[in-house]
RNA sequence: GCGCGCUUAGCUCAGUGGUAGAGCAUUUCCCUCACACGGAAGGGGUCGCAGGUUCAAAUCCUGCAGCGCGCACCA
């Protein structure tokens, strides 16, 4: 670091230390280490997606961690891959094809979409990781794992066989969420409730038993009202009690004969009485809850919608063929012809929207694949218990509510990317040309090892003996049936209950210390990784789970490629740098919140980066060896303060990262450094090394003189070497602090000041990622180099009449650059080091101590704990602002004597408090009168004048 | 409807019983030999509202309001 730029430079530093790493493998996670573990796996990012600030965030947080486990000593496995996010690729691939060849992918075939999906694999899977690496992540690179990786298929078949045969999977006709846009089942987690406005509308509808009486239904899918196989009320509803039992005439559809119209009234509980008219019209095959209703009555489905939510033949004439949205104005026009519409009215409800594919999904019946979730209980518990830790820890109530009421996980998907389900049948040609799953036979809990078959169906990982006879289930799995095993099945799991004892990865790194996610991923994944960890590893899957925030932008929306209000990270750290990227994301993330993105913060990133070079860059522009030995006995009391801070800094953060407070650690790191470093010690270290220290004859006077004081030269010298000694042993450790955070300037500054010299191969001397974590000071250290908290009032009062002096100047106008001639008066003794730095930091032409000073009235005046700092005013100030500065100021002082004293006269107050808070106050009220006294005798002084 | 979170300086947020804090923005001064991506000194808050507990409340309790987010079969 011999010739060194004003500014730091990150881009070329960054590639370079980022190669380094990667060369000399410092982030393989080796499971043969004797060192204890800490592992992380990555929340695998979508082939689909190019980094956000959301995964920067997410990133920046897990490397952080791994740093710091690094740096404390632990075997470190960041294990990162990516997923093959079946229904989102999907999309993509389906959009793209329509759009540059105006093809379906049933034009295409299954074959040749899939081949195409991993085309797209190929070619942008691996984009993300690349951004991630330009972050810095540590990960274990040689470890990446995908979803779709054929050892992790594997896993995935093994345990749906498994799940299969013990019966916690299983097909059935059910309702489902169905997307009619991508034409397949989803989970309940897939739907998103979003308020509709729309109309409420009434109709009526005859009772055949009494003809001319009728109900009034209100409801807001008149559409479906060909599909009503029932009119249900409350039982308890003494409106409609007379009704059960007889018949309802459903209008619709219009043209068929009155017999076929006929549906019975029912009475269920499920009615509300308050709602609408308090009659309900029962669709079971179009609706959840009336599905239900149906099962309860033994009621037909009768589906009127095609599987792209078009309206078919049993709709009716007016409606077949019509989109379910045009058909429900069709439906309304209808009734309205038939004098059946009562009124609508304006009226907004919530419609379950695909996720994806943002359009409203359709209850539909439909055969799918379902899984009853294992290991449940125990899944639920460990968190409960606290066991398993969520930080913030609100989440834990979230998730204990979600297992609370858990509903079957509808898994297989009618989409071609992703794992096929391993289930076969076999060939038949039945009547109605489909192929059936034989009921009853495929039993539950037999204990046929791996393959479960039948004459009919053959569950099992691999395909059965004689394939050409069987034909496999079209559908694949839900992708996160894949993501839930990732733990463990990125560690070479190979499908076998509990931990192989050959495989020496998931002995070490399993479980894996923490998991860093998103919230909103918290019942997709996490609750499901947990339920699967007790289920095949018999062990929690993490220790730890901490939710970051949502970023979203400045104005609180969330950061989406449709509303273009995210950044592209690659920008940002092209401008800024990667550091600066991570400086200011994880400053503005505090725990559990979420992030507001500003540039600013980023700006504040690099700009911190850019300090802590110039720093390091006077550092070394002093010479010298680095990191000498510090002299106990030629200890400054700005050294032992800034010691003592580093002290204090070294706990608060290791104590913020121990609790995921990332933005208090930021902020303690920003305090320490910025402030408490840079701006009072560098600066009281200056009359030190840059030869400032020569003092007029003023400089000793007031106090005894040393008794054996050494030649002038040799002393100073060593006095040099020993501040440059304290500051290399502050910015060694500061730099340690900060590279879990800052890892590309760290490194770059740990071999620029040579600080990897004294340290062993292993621990720092190849690289600052290895080097220990900063301990607190003990109190060996403390006693030997005398670092008693005291130093740090003592100090900090010797800095605030630094800035007390300051402010004199400011307020009589007199520029900070100009040199001005102070005189102090102090309480005791004050020792020459301090002199120098009070004369160099209040840029004083000179400082005259003199005991018995006189001032002359009206001279602007600094009060402090060490004394009385005066600024003899030569030349001329405006009097009269003077004067009223001094009236505002007694006129405060005054206040706040008065609000003390209230306080001290309060028997009740007195009685109660600490004796230490007592003494606050105290010491409160008699600073306060003695600025009274002074301002008054000012303010005397500038009248007689 | 139930649950959760938020409400503190112009903005974004720290602060869980003892004199209201930070960053940004703002004002004034300074290109002083690490840094103008900088330095110095300021200004600026009845801590959402209303009660209560306490000698003492931003902090604990109750209620209310506004905003946001989950969950839920109100058609």
């Amino acid at each position: 670091m011999s010739e060194i730029s004003k500014t730091y430079e990150p881009q070329a530093v960054e590639s370079k230390w980022y190669q380094y790493w990667l060369d000399k493998k410092f982030f393989a996670g080796d499971a043969r280490s004797p060192k204890p573990a800490y592992a992380i796996v990555i929340p695998p990012p979508n082939i689909t997606g190019v980094l956000h600030m959301g995964h920067v965030l997410n990133a920046a947080m897990q490397d952080i961690l791994a740093r710091k486990a690094r740096m404390d000593g632990k075997e470190v496995l960041w294990l990162p891959g990516t997923d093959h996010a079946s229904i989102a690729t999907h999309l993509v691939l389906e959009r793209e094809l329509k759009k540059t060849e105006r093809l379906t992918r049933h034009d295409l075939g299954r074959e040749k979409f899939i081949e195409r999906a991993w085309g797209w694999k190929e070619k942008h899977g691996s984009i993300i990781i690349q951004q991630l690496k330009k972050l810095g992540c540590s990960c274990d690179w040689t470890r990446e794992r995908f979803t779709m990786d054929p050892e992790y298929s594997r896993c995935v078949s093994k345990v749906f066989v498994d799940l299969f045969n013990k019966g916690f999977i299983y097909r059935g006709k059910r309702m489902v969420n169905w997307c009619p846009a991508t034409l397949t089942a989803l989970s309940d987690e897939e739907v998103d409730m979003e308020p509709q406005k729309g109309f409420l509308y009434y109709f009526k509808v005859e009772v055949a038993e009494q003809p001319g009486t009728f109900l009034t239904i209100a409801t807001t899918r008149p559409e479906t009202i060909p599909g009503d196989t029932a009119i249900a009320v409350n039982p308890k509803d003494p409106r409609y009690a007379a009704f059960i039992g007889q018949h309802a005439i459903r209008p619709l559809p219009s043209e068929l004969p009155r017999e076929k119209k006929l549906i019975p009234i029912i009475a269920d509980e499920h009615v509300d009485f308050e709602f609408g008219t308090g009659v309900l019209k029962v669709t079971p095959a179009h609706d959840k809850a009336d599905f239900e209703v149906g099962q309860r009555h033994n009621l037909p489905a009768v589906e009127i919608m095609t599987p792209s939510a078009m309206m078919n033949d049993l709709a009716g004439a007016d409606m077949s063929g019509l989109d379910r949205f045009a058909a429900r104005k069709v439906a309304v026009e209808k009734l309205r012809e038939l004098g059946s519409l009562v009124k609508e009215e304006p009226y907004e409800n919530k419609v379950g929207f695909s996720q994806r594919a943002r359009v409203p999904i359709e209850p539909r019946l439909s055969e799918q694949w379902f899984l009853k979730y294992p290991s449940a209980e125990q899944a639920r518990r460990c968190v409960a218990s606290g066991e398993m830790k969520f930080h913030p820890d609100r989440w834990a109530k979230v998730y204990d509510h979600w297992m609370g009421n858990i509903q079957d996980w509808c898994i297989s998907r009618q989409l071609w990317w992703g794992h096929r389900i391993p289930v076969w049948r076999r060939k038949v040609t039945s009547e109605d040309g489909g192929l059936k799953m034989e009921q009853g036979e495929d039993g539950r809990g037999n204990s046929l090892a791996g393959a479960h078959s039948t004459s009919s169906v053959y569950v099992g990982v691999d395909p059965p003996p004689d394939p050409e006879a069987w034909e496999q289930d079209p559908d694949v799995l839900d992708t996160w049936f894949s993501s839930w095993l990732w733990p463990f099945a990125t560690m070479g799991w190979t499908g076998d209950k509990g931990i192989d004892s050959k495989n020496e990865t998931l002995k070490k790194f399993y479980p894996t210390t923490d998991l860093v996610t998103a919230p909103e991923i918290i019942f997709f994944w996490v609750a499901r990784m947990i339920m699967a960890g007790y289920e095949y590893m018999g062990e929690m899957p993490f220790r730890n789970v901490y939710f970051t925030g949502i970023v979203r932008d400045k104005l609180g929306q969330k950061m989406s490629k449709t509303l273009g209000n995210s950044p592209d990270p690659l920008d940002l750290i092209a401008k800024y740098g990667a550091d600066a990227v991570r400086f200011g994301t994880m400053r503005s993330a505090p725990l559990g919140q979420d992030v507001l993105f500003d540039e600013k913060d980023v700006e504040l990133g690099r700009n911190f980066c850019n300090k802590l070079w110039n720093a390091c860059r006077f550092r070394q522009m002093q010479g010298g060896e680095a990191q000498g030995e510090i002299d106990p006995g030629r200890l400054r009391s700005d050294e032992k303060w800034i010691l003592l801070k580093l002290d204090r800094a070294i706990s608060e953060v290791t104590d913020s990262l121990a609790a995921y407070k990332f933005s208090e650690a930021g902020q303690t790191l920003y305090r320490f450094f910025w402030s408490e470093f840079c701006d009072w010690y560098l600066e009281a270290s200056k009359p030190v090394l840059q030869g400032r220290s020569r003092q007029g004859p003023e400089a000793d006077a007031g106090q005894p003189k040393d008794p054996m004081p050494p030649p002038a030269g040799a002393a100073e010298e060593e006095q040099r070497t020993n501040t440059l000694a304290v500051m290399d042993f502050v910015l060694s450790h500061t730099l340690r602090l900060l590279h879990p955070v800052l890892p590309f300037i760290t490194e770059e500054l740990w071999h620029g000041m040579g600080y990897e010299h004294d340290m062993p191969e292993n621990q720092g001397g190849q690289t600052i990622q290895f080097a220990p974590w900063p301990k607190p000071l003990d109190q060996d250290f403390k006693g030997f180099y005398g670092l008693d908290d005291c130093y740090i009032e003592i100090v900090d009062a010797k800095y605030e009449l630094v800035t007390q002096g300051r402010n004199l100047r400011r307020e009589a106008n007199i520029p900070f650059n100009k040199k001005v001639k102070f005189i102090f008066k102090p309480v005791g003794a004050v020792p020459p080091n301090d002199v120098d730095v009070l004369k160099v930091l209040l840029n004083a032409e000179t400082l005259e101590i003199t005991l018995d000073y006189q001032p002359k009235k009206g001279t602007p005046t600094a009060h402090s704990e060490l004394g009385e700092l005066f600024m003899p005013l030569e030349g001329l100030i405006d009097l009269d602002a003077e004067k009223a500065r001094l009236a505002k100021e007694l006129e405060k002082a005054a206040l706040e004597i008065t609000k003390v004293e209230q306080k001290l006269n309060n028997p009740a107050f007195v009685g109660k408090v600490p004796t230490t808070v007592l003494q606050e106050h105290q010491k409160r009220l008699s600073d306060w009168q003695a600025k009274q006294t002074y301002l008054q005798k000012a303010l005397e002084g500038l009248g007689e004048k």
